[in-house]
DNA sequence: ACCTGAACACCGTTCAAGT
DNA sequence: ACCTGAACACCGTTCAAGT
């Protein structure tokens, strides 16, 4: 039942998981349901814990120093959640609330310890983290609650915006209207967004952190 | 209209945002307000551009070093978005098509580009930007989705599973379940999140970057 | 120019009842 | 243990009609 839901999230978009919709997919009667979940809350719920089940916490974290853990772990994020893009959301309310968001939590403060960080600012920075990871996938162009036919009217429509706009107060915008709307290289944009994290907390750690381990 | 619709998501959340809603608010019938506007969506995206309204770019970009004014673009940005929480959300889809939100992102471009980015990566970072910002105002804890009420309850409920977890195997997890789960300073915690982006964008700089002005 | 009534196709959810 | 029927209180939206 979660499996199907997610994969009518995936199709129609987060709008169209709807109990009854979900029903009729079952062939079944919208009060069914109810037999197995406790109402559509615990659905979503079930939908977001899901997401974070396939990462391998123990493969990823263990070897090499922490800014590669540290990077290995947000990747690792990043593709559980690119898996359901329209269900990623659903993750960052969830990850302090499952087994594995919590094996996922935990390494990554531990990581971050170790590293020389101080526990209040290791729970920051993992905040940060997982709402980046959701961000990056979360993102532009269509909202998740799109279904997937309408998302390539909806970002030419929205290019074509861009590019008629008054050049001369404009230049940047309609010279960039491809640029702004769309993804040429998904690898590529989630490894820029990726680096970017990475780069900002190396760039915030206080240079002469001690190493207690 | 759009005014009364931001009051309403501010203290019930996005959800209570309803034609039917905010008819009852006006003391008119539902249908009244397809009058003044088209459909639902058109509400939410006026209301997704009326966030960005009160930014005075002008005064935010126009002196000292690139990276001081990138810093108070986006802090603009976050303080815009923090005016109402729930709606957030809403602004990231509307950048690119209000008059507030081409001025913003204009200006950020052409800061990128003087700093030396080239053109395709200052769009990256640009949208990167306001992506974190969003991110920034409509995280933990509670969806925006969620009234004002209820959001206390949550929080403490979201903390005491934390709490009550296993403390051999999620040490830091037990010893940070009120870090995790609550901002005990705002103004720090998006002063931090905004010196992280800051400092991922110096990070990934080209060193020997060109400055053409 | 601005609003209403009636109607339609949707929601989530409860509760008693069926097998 | 698992499902259904009937019902309720909600949605957004259309369209003809009122003033």
């Amino acid at each position: 039942m979660v499996d199907r839901a997610l994969a009518l999230a995936d199709v129609e978009g987060l709008d169209a998981v709807t109990i009854r919709r979900l029903a009729q997919e079952f062939g079944v009667t919208p009060m069914a349901l109810y037999w197995h979940v406790r109402n559509k809350d615990e659905l979503l719920d079930a939908m977001g814990d899901r997401l974070f089940a396939d990462i391998d916490v123990d493969a990823l974290a263990s070897t090499g120093p922490w800014q590669q853990q540290l990077r290995r772990l947000v990747a690792a994020l990043v593709a559980a959640l690119r898996a359901h893009p329209a269900a990623a959301m659903l993750g960052a309310q969830r990850v302090l609330f499952c087994e594995s968001g919590w094996e996922l939590a935990e390494r990554t403060l531990q990581l971050l310890v170790k590293a020389g960080f101080e526990v209040g600012m290791a729970c920051d920075i993992a905040s940060y983290a997982m709402q980046t990871a959701v961000m990056l996938v979360v993102r532009r162009p269509g909202e998740p609650t799109t279904a997937v036919d309408e998302r390539e009217a909806i970002t030419t429509a929205k290019r074509t915006v861009l590019a008629q706009l008054p050049r001369d107060r404009y230049p940047l915008l309609v010279e960039s209207a491809v640029a702004l709307t769309s993804v040429d290289d998904e690898e590529a944009y989630y490894r820029f967004g990726i680096d970017l994290f990475i780069a900002g907390i190396e760039g915030i750690r206080p240079k002469g952190a001690k190493r207690p381990s």
